[in-house]
DNA sequence: TTAGTATTTAGATGTTTGTCTAAATAAGGT
DNA sequence: ACCTTATTTAGACAAACATCTAAATACTAA
């Protein structure tokens, strides 16, 4: 999921699809790289869960799937709140404590 | 920043830091990867602000730099609530609407 | 100043990634 | 049936990435 988040051109796909559902050469629209190209980020955003598809005729419309972008939000307030005693002002480790 | 947080390593390392800040041998400890390779995840996680570093003597304190990772959060909470209106239930879209 | 410990830099290597063009598949309309 | 529109698959390629070993740097202590 991560992964697929670190690509600027999907997390501006997610952006677009947040915006309301919209099928694939609609979104490709935006973009200035090739339809494959595109096609090949819907593929993983769809493996990372981050979007669902519909056919609607010819066109395959493309939608947020907000619960799984719900959950990496969780996963990074996770990881910066897990401690939550001494992180902002490092306590000094006088002998790297195993 | 997310490109940063795209690797596992990197977010086990994140999570390590989370508990509190610790030397990078230290760090390395929980890892079965050469020490230059985590060096190099660590300069990752530095130029994307994720955590800041202190010397002491020969030994180099790595902390996390919560308010970054707050930032993330921020702007993935964005991604999937800026539309707010149509998104968990695609409408039908007709035409491709542009 | 020499030895020891901690970390980083350099350089190399195999893998993954984002992109492309060309061709294939899917569905509808005539 | 055929043509058009929409999207995906296949295959190639260059750039980026994670990793390694070997060597360099930074600092402490004798």
């Amino acid at each position: 999921m991560f992964k697929a988040l670190s690509d600027p051109t999907r997390r501006e796909i997610l952006k677009i699809l947040a915006t309301g559902s919209s099928s694939a050469g609609d979104v490709a629209s935006h973009f200035d790289i090739s339809k494959p190209s595109l096609s090949h980020h819907f593929s993983i955003l769809k493996e990372a869960n981050l979007v669902r598809t519909r056919r609607e005729a010819q066109t395959i419309i493309y939608s947020l799937n907000s619960s799984v972008l719900e959950d990496a939000t969780r996963v990074l307030m996770d990881i910066f709140s897990v401690g939550d005693e001494q992180n902002s002002q490092p306590e000094v480790s006088h002998e790297a404590k195993r």
